[in-house]
DNA sequence: TGGTAATCGACAACGATTGTTGATTCCTCG
DNA sequence: CGAGGAATCAACAATCGTTGTCGATTACCA
């Protein structure tokens, strides 16, 4: 994710202006390692800005997406992540809670084997490890116990 | 995916009923190499029997995932598709019209590395490779010829 | 400073999916 | 075969996440 600068400069250069609650997300996503939802962030923005509307929060995040400085990942958690890191790299997702954690990690090999694209030119590859997240799984033991007492 | 006759015994072994209506779904599903969507069984389904409705294909493909005959994707192509075949295999997704084939590779490759799981319990690995398919292609260059027309 | 994009609030609409109702069908077990 | 109860039907409303609408207001920026 680029600095409020930067995507400052880069809303310009497309001719969408600047108002103070972009700025506002702009501040929010930068450096955010989460995968925030839209009402995520539109819940953290109205801590600063209480009347922002989630429409504008909306319009925002689908502008970033749209000029490659976001990724939206719809992970089937019910609603779709925005996520600041557009590096290459992976996700750990919880299929309890729907918690998205970064992976870093280079799968070289993963690559569609010599005629078996069916016809498909592939532009993109995503690695998702499913499972259960530790916060999770603590619960499940404390539910264990609350069964046995 | 098991045959029709299978799973008519697993449903009578659940104390589930096997109505016309889920025999008609068996037998759509069985050996369908495609991804259909709830909309696209509901379809076919009327072909065969014009008065079966929405909610019951929903509620057996619903029971059909629960009991791990079916899977269901969420490729983020808007509704989620449902996968006869159980076996350990990956996707090929169109990105322009949601197409969505298997891909039948192993990657033993692809654990998540000791140490980085970041305290999940990983259940599950997906592979999601996205792109355009070979007719959504042949749609762009269609239209490219008409431009110059 | 002025033109115009962006925002607001309040509400409606969307598509996919699930819930509701009461009447009817029909599977399954004895 | 017959009874009991699940499953289904039709028709509709409701959910959730997201996007569209409206007219009025704000505020960016050339």
């Amino acid at each position: 994710m680029k600095t409020p600068v930067e995507l400052t400069e880069l809303f310009r250069e497309r001719g969408l202006k600047v108002t103070p609650q972009r700025q506002c997300i702009f501040r929010l996503l930068h450096g955010n390692a989460a995968h925030p939802t839209a009402e995520a962030v539109y819940a953290a923005a109205r801590a600063e800005m209480p009347t922002i509307s989630l429409k504008t929060v909306y319009q925002t995040l689908n502008d970033l997406a749209e000029m490659g400085e976001l990724h939206v990942l719809d992970l089937g958690t019910g609603s779709g992540r925005f996520d600041p890191n557009v590096d290459a790299h992976h996700h750990l997702v919880c299929d309890r809670c729907g918690k998205v954690r970064d992976l870093h990690v280079d799968f070289p090999d993963v690559r569609v084997p010599r005629g078996k694209a069916q016809g498909f030119r592939i532009l993109d590859t995503e690695v998702v490890f499913r499972g259960i997240c530790d916060e999770c799984q603590t619960e499940d033991e404390t539910d264990k116990e609350k069964a046995h007492a």
